[in-house]
DNA sequence: ATAATTTTGCACTGACCAGTGCACTATAAC
DNA sequence: GTTATAGTGCACTGGTCAGTGCAAAATTAT
């Protein structure tokens, strides 16, 4: 009923931020949250002095923290070396977000609002109603399977399968900041391609779920849970195998779609 | 290369074991290791005396630790917590593991092949090589999707995931005892059918990966991570849904697979 | 400058917990 | 019985860490 379908291909970033305690509090200007970086116009709002300020730490925190807790695990990482990779005092983490167990909410918030982009952007290449439409499955699936094997992406999963037990609400905040708006997206791709006889299927949500099913089944073996790099052509003979499979089920009913391997 | 498959599927049981207060030290008589239950012969290698004893201690505080490990994570779990529960005083569980890893290691390969063992007979449903392929298919794959789906499977899982950035080593003890076997069975159970002429393809491998995905791939959304139980109707649906696009995609050449729905 | 706010550094509490030591008991082989 | 092995109960050490208190900066608006 409710579109339960492949969740499990959000949270994805280009995991270009490198060096851990060198580079902590560089903070790249990433398209998070607008905030209000030079506006006066926030200013009246919420305090009139250090506004600036606070938002600066605010976003040198989270990064860090979403670092720290990937390479040690929740549990393990302690506020004082958060504190100290990012560059700012304890009690600053504290003012920000109150406890440990907040921090992880925000910084789980942040990192899957990041990993919705990314995937929305690589199903956006799905807009085209004309072209091949197997080179764009191929090429959309290749770009969401770059997301899902994204060293970010890695760490959000872990870290909310390891949490998921004692904090349940952490499924609600990735889910639905991140999972179900991309497994919507696609959908509504599919319906699209359907619709233009481009695609045969009755239910665009099912075979969203399978193609995604398709596309990040083998992810999690074939990467270790993210212990192993996986090579890139590696990645396209995985998009490339299951579109494959996609296009017989759901494939055009005019023309033959085996014509690969 | 390496049949790096559907290791996803692996890992499921049947939940049988109940109480755990009231029944922990019953320890049902699971083929685990054969030991040396009342045989005189390995009486002479070590000890002389609480031979059996010491047998029924460790079967005791396995599952036990287990089901503490689940409930509470690995790193809040307290050895305490876990004495009290098995009935035991905690320095027998040291004398029997060395630490707390090394008991989260024993905990996780025994419960990795209970896991196998029921993955393995589900997949034994295709041994048939000549009745109705479809629903062969649909039956394994609604067993599959059950071992997954069992409480202790993604507990197991949960665990899996959120220590294996700490101790990588649980991924071999884990994927080699429990994932690989099921995805190599599986895969010997399709080339049985290709070779027959009930399937097509001539990667059987590749077919089993796919057919895990489309099996499981759906799962951890539908089942939110293990927090929500999915009924047995929808378990039944998602295998006939994966079994229908498998077939598109291998079934047999001649006749036509899309008698249903 | 002045005042409001935020940040910082440091010390401290209170709790939790892995692992150990020891004296004692229970079991089983002889 | 004796003896060796395994298990028990309890107290204890040593270490870690979330969260707090406080007083001194630093920053910004007025």
């Amino acid at each position: 009923m409710s579109g339960t379908a492949s969740e499990r291909l959000a949270a994805g970033r280009s995991a270009a931020t490198g060096g851990a305690r060198t580079a902590a509090a560089q903070t790249a200007p990433d398209p998070d949250r607008p905030a209000s970086p030079t506006t006066p116009a926030a200013a009246t709002a919420l305090g009139r002095a250090g506004t600036r300020r606070r938002a600066d730490k605010r976003e040198s925190i989270l990064p860090t923290a979403f670092m720290v807790f990937a390479r040690e695990g929740y549990a393990q990482a302690t506020l004082d070396v958060i504190a100290a990779e990012a560059q700012v005092a304890k009690h600053t983490i504290y003012n920000h977000f109150g406890d440990k167990q907040a921090l992880l909410r925000a910084v789980l918030a942040a990192e899957a609002d990041k990993a919705l982009a990314k995937n929305l952007a690589a199903v956006d290449g799905l807009r085209d109603l004309d072209g091949d439409i197997r080179g764009a499955l191929e090429d959309v699936g290749y770009r969401l399977v770059s997301c899902f094997c994204d060293e970010r992406s890695w760490a959000l999963r872990r870290l909310l399968y390891a949490e998921i037990s004692q904090f349940p609400d952490l499924l609600d905040i990735i889910q639905g900041r991140a999972a179900n708006p991309v497994t919507e997206a696609l959908a509504d791709r599919l319906a699209r391609l359907a619709l233009a006889g481009r695609l045969r299927t009755a239910d665009p949500a099912a075979a969203a779920e399978q193609l995604a099913a398709l596309l990040t089944g083998s992810l999690e073996a074939r990467g270790r849970f993210g212990t192993r790099v996986i090579p890139d052509d590696e990645k396209r003979a995985v998009a490339r195998a299951a579109v494959d499979t996609f296009l017989h089920a759901f494939g055009p009913p005019t023309p033959a779609g085996a014509t690969t391997s």
